[in-house]
DNA sequence: GTCTATATTATGATAGAC
DNA sequence: GTCTATCATAATATAGAC
């Protein structure tokens, strides 16, 4: 019977979870969009299609469901960088690096909200941005220069401090992907047209990593 | 004598003027800091340290004086990059590069407004950011690339679609500089310093233009 | 040109019924 | 877990005194 006890249980907390997933989802689409002092929690419940008294009963608060928001896009991201860097670790590093590469401008395309969210904190000193950058931004900056570093001894990636040359590397794919909006006005450029993806992380590769690498 | 009319009313309009350029330069921080949707027009007026109905007297609203600051920023930035291009008519294309992105750097970080407000706006489509592209970004766009095209036929410049390379270049100056505070938080790093600036510039012609031109 | 006072709407958060 | 109703505050904008 449908009225079983457990039944029901198992049915109000896939429901629950699916409340959660929705308000996740829209959060991280209302913060992208209008940063964190611009997005209202009722619209983020008007996104996610649920009334918003749920914010407050899954997340307790804004800056929770902001930092739930944020941890969720970044796990994914992070989880994928890292299964990638597994599946291509029998690769030359110059291969594995333009791997890497393709699957960043990928992921920036297909989650915009991570890039713009990182710009809208980056705008002016908070907690959050103190948060994130403890949690996130400073491990992926640390361990990509450090890869950058081994390129650049393999004669294969520009000289220039390794920070900076990562820095520079991410903004021409995630930052400028997040930027597809403008370029779109102010160009009629399509950049999140797989052709271009495939270009723009053909153009990093070709301008970054200028080197061969010796054949074993 | 003090009280000749004449007197009061220049001064009453040197007043005037100052009311608008403090809301001016307020409302440019606010806007970089926390987008459109996220500044009140309070916050603007208290930055000012102005009462707030004075941005409905000078501004009419919110919407205008954001346009009017971003039109008075975009007019300063214009102007120094048009009077820098004359300046340096003289030399060959790749110095002239490079002192322009030099001059570029610099005013990034001396007014990281510009920088931020456009990533505030590229988040989502507005009429607002349709009428940045119109007006500024998309004529800005259409010049560099052009000079980006002649840098390339030169052999100076790497290859690729030249507004993809402009893109790039431009956000690994201007957009990098005002994610600076990200930076700083993440890897302790100051690009604001002075030495740094010199350094990034020398990075962007070094990557972005590594052929050499031939002497006449 | 500037100020005080206020109308109107939107916001974050909560209380309590279901 | 979800809903309706509501409180306290903050927002844009304006009216009218000075």
């Amino acid at each position: 019977m449908s009225a079983d006890p457990e039944t029901v249980v198992r049915k109000t907390q896939q429901r629950s979870l699916l409340t959660r997933q929705k308000l996740l989802d829209a959060a991280l689409e209302a913060f992208s969009e209008n940063g964190y002092k611009g997005t209202s929690t009722r619209d983020i419940a008007a996104r996610a299609g649920v009334h918003h008294p749920l914010i407050t009963y899954h997340f307790s608060n804004k800056d929770r469901l902001w930092r739930s928001a944020v941890k969720y896009v970044f796990s994914d991201f992070v989880g994928e960088l890292q299964s990638a860097q597994q599946a291509f670790a029998d690769e030359c590093p110059k291969a594995r690096f333009a791997a890497m590469i393709r699957i960043y401008v990928r992921h920036a395309a297909r989650r915009p909200a991570l890039h713009k969210i990182v710009l809208q904190e980056s705008s002016y000193q908070s907690e959050r941005l103190e948060w994130l950058c403890e949690n996130f931004l400073g491990p992926i900056a640390a361990t990509a220069s450090g890869y950058i570093g081994e390129l650049q001894r393999s004669g294969v990636a520009v000289s220039g401090d390794p920070l900076m040359i990562y820095n520079m590397i991410r903004v021409c794919s995630g930052t400028l992907i997040a930027l597809s909006l403008e370029i779109r006005n102010s160009s009629d450029v399509d950049l999140l047209d797989s052709d271009r993806l495939d270009e723009l992380a053909d153009a990093i590769v070709r301008i970054f990593l200028p080197g061969e690498i010796e054949k074993a």
